[in-house]
DNA sequence: CTTAGTCTAGTTTTT
DNA sequence: CTAGACTAAG
């Protein structure tokens, strides 16, 4: 058996553990895999193993993740152990799993295999019409406020009914009817949101165990990633396509549960051994990915956590650096200090920008790095934060498609109405909702009707110029590929047209977006033609305009940029998760932003915002900086914080650059840190800067004075460097040499 | 009906 | 501070 040389292969280089998950191929397996374990290594070489050393058919192999990325990087992985056999495993996202099964299925459960997929904004209209229908005022009923609620409730795997039958007071009565009208405009629209995804999969294997025993037949064995981040829908669904066969590996670590908020509950992971009967558990706790210090104060922080399973990770490597802390002054303080600790480290240890990540608790905190990163042009790439696809006229443009897809999608027809504006309002359109919910009909066809009689002459004209407009772009263009019906549609509704006569700068990028998205959807089109003609293309009866809206519901960002080339990475820290980088910087360290004031209500969210602290800095493998500070400017006002909680459990010895003052802490005052700084002695000694001085920068090299502004330590200096021109320095940490 | 301008309120993390 | 809601004028 072993005299295969790929099969040798595939367990060369593991540790016994790891070598045991790979080999424990039948039944029920938890992976206990910590931070830094070799989680990934694990589940490709056990497909591997699967296919290459028991003979499994690839296509007999289901992996599931959470992101798409984590997706991309197991296929590509495995490829490489496999070569293009690997093509033929399943491995996608839960989300595009449950898409793969419903475009076949969902007519099991008297709903069409058209459905469109509704993005949050699409979502976020359907409850404020359904606040409409329920006479509602969306001031007191905050619409934001019962998608969550509703998202909540389908996380949970309640329909309506189940919510209503639960709802102790009004408010919860209410909750749950608008949730039951939302539920309905949903099917109307043919559409089915995120959870509908799961949770429309999880009903059809519930109601027809035929067609779950073909997948269950399909799939004989099934691996899933982050299984910590699970929630009970998913749970539902992973063990109704395992319970067959039960040859399921789970891979997770409860440390790493960041997404409670969401919907995933631990307990899936914790509970594993008691769901499934003889369960096999293997323990990873070797860490290959970080130094001592590093591993030791993550793991001093998230031992803080009352409800925790105790773990005790080793590290391979050796020692390394201490941790780094510091404080800043404000935030724009804090930027200059990460970004000239980056440019120090790339210049004296020879590092590429790559090597650089920046984690923050909110997107909103990555404006002044950005700005910092800008001012000594450092390429950057935002990981999430504004998507794409958000775009307006991104939004527009593939609002259009999906009409054109699908002529029920309520959202995507009041989107495109008035893009570009052509003199349809408000109220017009009141009036044929009204209508199409009287005569229970489709928007578009309520429109056809209301042209007809009721409206005024202009507008039944303008009307039926749109619908026209609509009818002959549906006829050409259903089966045309994307990037050809994007350029026709926005070109034939005048949307174009419009942007270009705006002749802003505003508008000049949309149309920059526009083009690009034209750009994504002609190399979707090539990749489709070639991937439709081999035998498992995911095509099927499905055309190439339903193919590509699906995959840009699917995908959020373009994952392609992100690892392109050379370049610092920002990311919140949930964005993190599944990343490395040698050097990170964790900034925002304050009490109220990292713990985020909204989680320090109840015990369970400051554990699950510690477990989140523990992914950002497990995330570095050499050097781990954490930064905070004094004052922050916050939605325009400006507040002042101390340090987080999380510092003080890191064990001081672990630590550079700053101490926790013992006797203030004591006394119960505000926490301090006081540090020394090396920056401070040529600031602090009486040195006054002045016009016409000559200095040396560590990272811009010579320069001349020019400018003097403020005074004392806080001085700042205009200096017009040989190199690079000039640039504004803070005299207290620029570190100059005079002379 | 549209648009531009003012106001306000709401701020976590996202497949 | 900013996106979205609302208002008043064209």
């Amino acid at each position: 058996m072993r005299a295969n040389p790929l099969v040798d292969g595939v367990l060369e280089g593991l540790n016994p553990e790891q070598r045991a998950a790979v080999e424990t191929t039948e039944g029920p397996l938890l992976v206990l895999a910590g931070a830094g374990s070799g989680k990934t290594r694990v589940l490709t070489h056990r497909i591997a193993w699967l296919i290459g050393a028991c003979g499994i058919a690839p296509e007999g192999i289901l992996a599931v993740t959470f992101t798409n990325k984590a997706a991309g990087e197991m296929k590509e992985r495995v490829a490489k152990l496999l070569g293009p056999e690997a093509g033929d495993v399943w491995v996608a996202t839960f989300h595009s799993t449950c898409v793969r099964i419903l475009r076949r299925e969902i007519h099991h459960l008297g709903r069409s295999r058209s459905f469109v997929i509704y993005d949050e904004a699409d979502v976020l209209g359907v409850v404020k019409e359904a606040l409409r229908r329920h006479s509602l005022d969306p001031k007191v009923h905050d619409p934001r406020r019962l998608r969550w609620r509703i998202d909540q409730w389908k996380n949970a795997g309640l329909d309506a009914d189940a919510a209503a039958e639960r709802a102790r007071d009004l408010d919860a009565e209410q909750a749950a009817g608008v949730y039951a009208t939302y539920q309905r405009l949903l099917e109307e629209a043919e559409a089915l949101d995120f959870n509908d995804l799961l949770l429309q999969t999880v009903e059809l294997f519930d109601r027809q165990p035929d067609v779950l025993a073909r997948w269950q037949a399909r799939w004989q064995y099934v691996l899933v990633d982050e299984y910590q981040d699970t929630n009970r829908v998913q749970y539902r669904l992973v063990n109704h396509l395992a319970s067959a066969h039960r040859n399921l590996c789970v891979v997770g670590d409860p440390d790493q549960s960041v997404y409670g908020w969401r919907g995933a509950d631990i307990r899936n992971i914790l509970d594993f051994e008691r769901d499934f009967e003889n369960a096999g558990v293997v323990r990873l706790e070797r860490n290959y990915r970080s130094t001592q210090s590093i591993l030791a104060g993550a793991g001093a922080v998230v031992a803080h956590n009352r409800d925790r399973k105790d773990k005790q990770m080793v590290a391979e490597r050796g020692g390394g650096e201490r941790i780094r802390l510091f404080e800043a002054r404000d935030e724009r303080e804090e930027a200059q200090r990460v970004v000239a600790s980056l440019l120090e480290a790339r210049r004296s240890e020879g590092r590429s920008h790559g090597h650089f990540a920046v984690f923050y608790r909110t997107n909103a905190q990555s404006r002044p790095i950005e700005e910092e990163l800008l001012k000594y042009d450092v390429p950057y790439a935002v990981v999430g934060g504004v998507r794409f696809y958000d775009r307006a006229e991104v939004k527009d443009a593939l609002a259009w498609l999906r009409l054109l897809v699908n002529p029920k999608d309520a959202m995507a027809l009041r989107r495109v109405l008035n893009a570009p504006p052509r003199g349809i309002g408000k109220t017009s359109l009141a009036r044929v909702e009204e209508l199409a919910e009287r005569e229970g009909v489709s928007l578009l066809e309520a429109m056809g009707r209301f042209a007809a009689a009721g409206a005024q002459a202009r507008t039944a004209a303008r009307i039926r110029e749109f619908l026209e407009l609509v009818e002959g772009l549906a006829r050409e263009l259903r089966e045309s590929p994307p990037d050809e019906a994007i350029a026709k549609v926005l070109e034939r509704s005048g949307y174009l047209r419009h942007l270009e006569r705006e002749a802003t700068p505003e508008a000049e990028s949309r149309v920059e977006n526009l083009r690009e998205l034209l750009l994504g959807a002609a190399d979707f089109a090539a990749a489709n033609r070639v991937q439709q003609e081999g035998p498992s293309g995911p095509g099927g009866e499905r055309t190439p305009l339903e193919l590509f809206l699906d995959q840009v519901a699917l995908v959020t960002d373009l994952d392609a940029w992100e690892n392109r080339s050379d370049r610092v990475s920002l990311m919140t820290a949930h964005s993190a998760t599944g990343r490395v980088f040698p050097v990170v910087f964790l900034v925002g360290m304050e009490e109220g932003v990292f713990p985020h004031a909204a989680s320090s209500r109840d015990d369970r969210s400051v554990e699950e915002e510690r477990r989140l602290c523990y992914v950002g800095m497990t995330r570095a493998m050499e050097r781990l900086t954490l930064t905070w500070a004094r004052e922050r400017r916050r939605y325009g006002s400006r507040t002042f914080g101390v340090p987080s909680s999380f510092l003080r459990e890191i064990p001081p010895e672990l630590v550079e650059g700053a101490s926790l003052d013992e006797d203030v802490a004591a006394s119960g005052r505000s926490l301090d840190y006081s540090y020394s700084q090396d920056a401070d002695a040529g600031a602090g000694d009486g040195m006054a800067a002045a016009r016409g001085m000559r200095v040396r920068h560590p990272i811009f090299g010579t320069g001349t004075v020019v400018g003097v502004r403020g005074s004392g330590v806080d001085q700042k200096l205009d200096i017009r460097f040989d190199r690079v021109g000039v640039k504004t320095v803070v005299l207290r940490y620029a570190n100059l040499e005079f002379g």
